[in-house]
DNA sequence: AGTCAAGTCAACCCTAAGGTTGAACATGCA
DNA sequence: TGCATGTTCAACCTTAGGGTTGACTTGACT
């Protein structure tokens, strides 16, 4: 787990730190504002937002004692271009898939020959 | 970890198997040609493989002894969805603090005051 | 100075996650 | 029937993740 791709869709895999992302999108919060809704330790929720900062999500300002936590909305694209760009493989793929079919229809079933495309993908 | 959201993440969390997801946008494909391009045995491709499949990012149809790996585009839509409602509340809320900033420059400087909103955030 | 409040650090516990090896299960083919 | 191929199952090992408690730091307010 070392790629900021992965500390950021790890982050969002615990149904407590979507949820604080989820309030933090209506606004900054402190640390014990974030840990009252939910029923374990507040040095368990500064744990949760560690993980959410290491991963580009949050960022943590100091006011007094207080260390005021605000939402990065920017990671946030990061994600969505990564998603993107293979949804929109796939679903074109989808529809060729739809083409083919509709072309096999017309030609002599031949169910045994693999039309599997053999190309390789390239990384993360 | 039992929502499906939670399980989506989580399951992209793994380089290997958004690295598969890549492979798969490209074209179905069997569990050995899968596993081929890395440096882990077959049978942990074929946990990534649960994995992916207990998300809903994959299905898998028996083809005789192979069981081709198929990507399925629908899920990706769930995570968008998320992704993007808290991305554009806190992309406005950003837009809101520059015009709450711009209007402070006119009025006397006063860094005691905590201006953050204090609303509660509703859940995943 | 003394004390309270807000967060973090450190040590620990327990479970889940990713990896391995070895055996088992299915299916095509000689 | 026998064997090779493709995949999964089961048992195990090791590490990372989320939780706890307890001690420590830092700053505000008497």
């Amino acid at each position: 787990m070392d790629d900021q791709l992965s500390r950021v869709f790890s982050a969002l895999a615990d149904p407590i730190r979507r949820d604080m992302v989820a309030r933090l999108a209506v606004g900054d919060a402190t640390v014990n504002e974030l840990a009252e809704p939910y029923s374990v330790t507040v040095q368990a929720v500064s744990k949760h937002l560690k993980v959410l900062e290491d991963a580009g999500l949050v960022s943590r300002s100091k006011q007094a004692q207080r260390r005021p936590v605000h939402l990065e909305a920017e990671v946030f694209d990061l994600m969505t271009k990564w998603i993107e760009r293979y949804r929109q493989e796939a679903e074109q793929r989808y529809q060729r898939l739809d083409a083919v079919l509709a072309e096999m229809a017309v030609e002599d079933t031949d169910p045994a020959s693999n039309r599997v495309p053999r190309v390789r993908g390239e990384a993360s």
